[in-house]
DNA sequence: CTTAGATGTATCTATGGTGGATATATCAAC
DNA sequence: GTTGATATATCCACCATAGATACATCTAAG
């Protein structure tokens, strides 16, 4: 069996990762922080819907973002706005710096070079 | 459907990164390599042999790595050895890259101020 | 030499994540 | 009011992951 699985296991995936990056910038909603994370990625990342409100709904679970009331009365309803929590920043701050420890060892050993 | 998976599709795995970063370092076997992302990810990655196998076999298909002689006569036979590619090592260049990145946003914004 | 345990590779199965399709509701425009 | 875009949510199929298991071979002990 497999092990029990933890949205929080390090490392992260992809999409918590940069759903919690996008909402360190800004509080945001659904498609909002979807389309943030693709322009931020220079497109290297889409998140289907499947995965974007199936993952907010499990990060708001484990405590990681909350909603919160729409920034201005008149918005459009619809949207459900999410706010980062101290645990998600805490989680963030941890997983960046495994990150960084990664590419500070490619890069000592000259992962960077790309051959002709 | 699904869209068609690819062990090259970026975001790389973590385990399919790790072993392109520790075959960097140095041609290993299996269980070696396993070892080596271990110890160098002080324990936070640890590979089961379903995943190592199986990703091995898929890297090598995908011409990440290859199958290489074992670099003394008198190794254990068993061991099968892997070397990385010149495909293997500009994937993990450019994969390098992207996290480079994305830390340094990350960084930008704070995320390494760890919450009293 | 025989046995026992460690090492190494490989496969099988259960489970969950991911992405696309689909469903439903509401907004904005005409 | 009708149409198309926006927004959230659920459904389904496929694959990756992890652990269990199997099997072979090496090393060490007796």
């Amino acid at each position: 069996m497999a092990r029990t699985p933890d949205l929080r296991t390090i490392p992260l995936r992809p999409p918590v990762y940069h759903i919690l990056l996008a909402l360190l910038e800004r509080d945001s909603h659904g498609l909002g922080i979807a389309d943030e994370i693709e322009r931020a990625s220079d497109g290297a990342l889409e998140l289907g819907p499947g995965t974007l409100y199936r993952s907010l709904a499990k990060m708001v679970d484990a405590g990681l973002i909350c909603a919160v009331p729409p920034p201005s009365a008149d918005a459009d309803p619809r949207r459900k706005h999410y706010q980062i929590t101290r645990d998600g920043k805490e989680l963030l701050a941890k997983e960046t710096a495994r990150l960084r420890r990664l590419v500070k060892a490619a890069t000592a050993m000259g992962a960077l070079r790309e051959p002709a």
